[in-house]
DNA sequence: GCATGATCATGC
DNA sequence: GCATGATCATGC
């Protein structure tokens, strides 16, 4: 089987630059106006339903199941995906961008340069639609279309990450992957519905059937990069690993007191009493967030930092704040919509310092960390039961920190007097989600031991 | 020493 | 001017 094209097509489907040119005047248009499509499927209904409409009525590409690239002669992958507008202006993904299928029984013989993956990744057509609630598909906006393929400064990230779940295959473990085993790529499930199961190679256990796909936040920070010029950074520091990375940027400041990493960055001056967030903001430096050079994998990898003091106890001095939530949303949105699971579901890189036996505290570890699968539900509980008591009309009663073992509710404001709205209309002093500083004892120990 | 309420410093 | 990422302060 091959892949059959629509006749008197208005560009040559095995010329390279032929497609890409009339990929481009495909952007800031609409398939309304570009195609003579009667309508796309609702996307509810089934997805990629758009990626049809630009693969059928676009570009003249006959429906097939053929497994090799849509523009065999030209060797081109078409990828359509959708990205929104954040309040900034910036694009971001919406989704992850799937590539291809896992197959458990071959993808363990494949070596990462050699693999599937790499094939079909090398060369993608990207066509890019900002997704608009509501919206008939055929008027959504073609944001971009240009070739793009895996950037070779990510590959020992990408190797890393394939070689993590390849191996987990390996292991007779492919129905233990998880998407939170990887940085950039992600092994997500993908089946029609969720009791399909497929064989794997080294154990008799079915797995979930799964496909490799680039993680949303990765594919935003590389929209950003399609727009910007490449950040400079020393070539020395491009082969590492990630984890690696951040600790020889951290290396030279280990065992340095708070007060003298302050001094170093200029945030101590004599006469002047010390910010209160010090260590945040040495934190910052030190990643360089502030030279207009943030690390770039950070943000692909979706990684937040947090700096930790932990007392000579091991127990973190504070709890750690997430941003404000508002009681309305709290009300309306479930936790599986909510910005909290969001926050929980992201990778932290815990910059911790450590109480001497002086008092003073010393940068001494980094670590990365990610809630637990298994502590989702006990977090969840905490969030429900602080929208119980704004729906009895009492924001102001917190989840205490002693009522659930991973997180607590307290104020999160510029002072008393700064509140939020409640749906009940009596204002309430703004609040958070906290993780409890029991619990971050417990993670930062198991985290450190992995790493060791 | 811990839990909880209150507040601060900075950057965008 | 406010969100963010924290730390401080107080009472038990």
């Amino acid at each position: 089987m091959s892949i059959e094209f629509r006749e008197d097509l208005p560009y040559d489907p095995s010329d390279k630059s032929s497609i890409l040119e009339y990929a481009n005047e495909l952007v800031g248009h609409t398939l309304r106006e570009k195609t003579d499509a009667g309508s796309v499927e609702d996307p509810k209904v089934r997805r990629g339903a758009f990626g049809d409409g630009v693969e059928y009525s676009y570009f003249g590409i006959e429906p097939n199941s053929v497994q090799g690239p849509d523009f065999p002669e030209a060797g081109l992958e078409l990828k359509t995906t959708p990205v929104k507008k954040a309040k900034s202006g910036k694009l971001t993904a919406k989704e992850r961008l799937v590539i291809t299928m896992i197959d458990y029984m071959t993808v363990v013989d494949e070596e990462f340069e050699t693999s599937t993956l790499v094939d079909k990744a090398k060369d993608i057509l990207l066509v890019t639609y900002l997704y608009e609630k509501d919206k008939d598909p055929l008027d959504y906006v073609v944001e971009l279309a240009t070739e793009w393929g895996l950037p070779e400064e990510d590959m020992p990230v990408f190797k890393e990450d394939w070689e993590t779940v390849v191996n987990k295959v390996r292991a007779g473990k492919a129905h233990e992957i998880s998407g939170s085993d990887t940085l950039y790529l992600e092994a997500c499930t993908k089946a029609s519905n969720s009791s399909v199961r497929r064989q794997q190679p080294f154990s008799d256990i079915p797995a979930k059937p799964r496909a490799w796909a680039l993680k949303a936040s990765y594919m935003t920070a590389a929209y950003e990069k399609m727009g910007m010029q490449d950040i400079k950074r020393g070539e020395g520091e491009r082969a590492l690993g990630l984890l690696e990375l951040v600790r020889r940027r951290f290396e030279p400041y280990l065992g340095l007191t708070e007060e003298e990493l302050g001094s170093r960055f200029g945030y101590v001056h004599e006469g002047k009493h010390k910010p209160k967030n010090l260590c945040a903001l040495v934190t910052r430096r030190i990643l360089g967030v502030d030279e207009g050079a943030k690390i770039a994998e950070f943000e692909k990898a979706g990684i937040k930092p947090k700096t930790i003091r932990l007392k000579k106890s091991g127990r973190p001095k504070e709890a750690m704040s997430f941003p404000k939530f508002d009681y309305r949303e709290l009300v309306e949105r479930d936790f599986e919509d909510s910005d909290f699971l969001g926050y929980l579901e992201q990778k932290y890189l815990f910059v911790i310092y450590r109480e001497g036996g002086d008092g003073a505290y010393r940068l001494s570890d980094v670590c990365f960390w990610q809630m637990p699968d298994d502590d989702i539900p006990e977090a969840r509980r905490c969030y429900d039961q602080m929208r119980d008591n704004v729906r009895s009309g009492h924001a102001e009663v917190s989840v205490k920190s002693s009522e659930n073992r991973c997180c607590h509710v307290r104020p999160h404001g510029r002072n008393a007097k700064d509140t939020c709205p409640t749906p009940y209309g009596v204002p309430v002093v703004k609040k958070c989600f906290w993780f409890n500083q029991g619990y971050l004892r417990e993670e930062i120990a198991k985290a450190l031991a992995a790493e060791k």
